[in-house]
DNA sequence: CGTACTGTTGAATGGGTTCAAAGGGTGTGG
DNA sequence: CCACACCCTTTGAACCCATTCAACAGTACG
């Protein structure tokens, strides 16, 4: 088994070539050498606790950050102190595209449990996918993605019901959870009443109301941070507006 | 007059090089031959009516759209056929993306009066933007911008009171013209009571309603679609939630 | 083992929505 | 050029969903 291991110690140091996530950090296809390049320039491994800042909103922008096991939540603050949570991020996801417009962070990152994330110095990013046609691509997608998300979000607090924010909510964590091989309908939430809330921009009353109502209505069950979807394809009616309450978990 | 202008009539055509909004679509520094090799991509002019799709959500992504003269909304839909107006547009600034991660348009892009865009082939930018780095930080920035500009929103949308969404809107309107060389506190609504309120989260009768408010306790004055901003400073202290009302524009 | 935090639930309140009606402006066709 | 129709906007009144305030239970952590 060792013998995969080349050098010192130090290259324990796990790759991004050898990396389970990397289909969703870098772009499929890189040739070996364009892999070396990116294996020299992003650092992994940088251990947070949880609670911890990952970075703070008006820090310098130097780097993207991925986050490799753990769960974090980005938040933005008003002026006066209202914050906002914008995003919940688990394995494989990229956080501080923001950072770049104004060279500045433009949230705050904060680890949900004890995370390790891969650091991604920007400016090297920048040089690196004007050589790795296939690695601009990969980041303008990226971005786009983002603004995609976004989108739908917004759509999400300018639209629906405190139900349907909760089932969306759910079917979201759920089907990004399924995409990394676990299970669909039952998990742990990471986060509190309070962090949903903010992100759904409901009060954690609600939140916790409204589990309440979804599990006497038997779509799901709820125990503490423990969620089961024992009836996802009512959920996602609820979402879509349509009628057809089908169990389809996609 | 007209010895400024070569060869044919064809190339009346306005280009990059000479365009007043250059500043705001393109990175600063460019130089002639860099200059001459986007004027050479980017196909100016497509002139649309007021009312016309620029795009629509699920048609395949080819471009991204700058606008020239005119202004634009943007909406997403959800399933169910829900509408959410995700953006106002104004010139120099770009649409479409959000088409990028999907090869597949977002989002609708209609006109909101009579407008031109300028067309901007995505994978030939991408190709440019390989050759010229400033370019490519260029558009890493926008995307980046309208990750920013997204969060700001979500915040809007999660945490706000009708009274002090419709302030953050005004003022955002304020300094975009103003910025454009426009008059900051004296404008004309280009969109409807419900498309502000579709971007807002609130309904066509709670804009005005609360326009109605602003305007009896003096802080702006309406008109139909006419608004002057009597006193900024109370707007932005609505907003801050701080308690200094002067009367600062900014 | 106690203290503090997180989550649940109830009751009262309130901001925004819904329903409804009427006024004003705009644009088109006669 | 006028008349009519349609849409946008305003305003009122009743309603409702989410919030607020409050009390209590369960859990985590020192």
């Amino acid at each position: 088994m060792a013998d995969t291991i080349h050098f010192s110690p130090a290259s324990l140091k796990v790759s991004c070539s050898n990396c389970s996530l990397r289909e969703l950090c870098l772009p499929l296809g890189l040739n070996p050498d364009e892999m070396a390049q990116l294996d020299a320039v992003i650092r992994q491994s940088r251990k947070l606790k949880r609670g911890d800042h990952l970075f703070r909103s008006g820090e310098g922008f130097k780097s993207l950050f991925a986050v490799r096991t753990g769960f974090f939540k980005t938040t933005v603050a008003s002026q006066d102190g209202r914050e906002q949570v914008t995003g919940f991020h688990m394995s494989g996801e990229l956080m501080g595209l923001d950072g770049i417009s104004a060279n500045l962070h433009g949230c705050d990152a904060i680890a949900l449990e004890d995370s390790e994330v891969c650091e991604l110095p920007f400016t090297r990013m920048e040089e690196l996918s004007r050589d790795i046609p296939s690695l601009q691509r990969h980041f303008y997608r990226l971005m786009s993605r983002e603004i995609v998300r976004d989108q739908n979000v917004m759509l999400l607090l300018g639209n629906m019901k405190a139900e349907e924010r909760i089932a969306a909510f759910l079917l979201n964590l759920s089907q990004r959870l399924a995409s990394r091989g676990f299970a669909a309908n039952d998990f742990i939430l990471r986060m509190s009443r309070e962090e949903i809330g903010s992100f759904l921009g409901l009060k954690l009353e609600t939140v916790s109301r409204t589990l309440s109502k979804l599990q006497q209505q038997g779509w799901i069950k709820v125990d503490h941070k423990h969620i089961q979807l024992v009836q996802p394809g009512e959920l996602k009616a609820l979402v879509t507006g349509c009628a057809n309450a089908n169990t389809n978990p996609m």
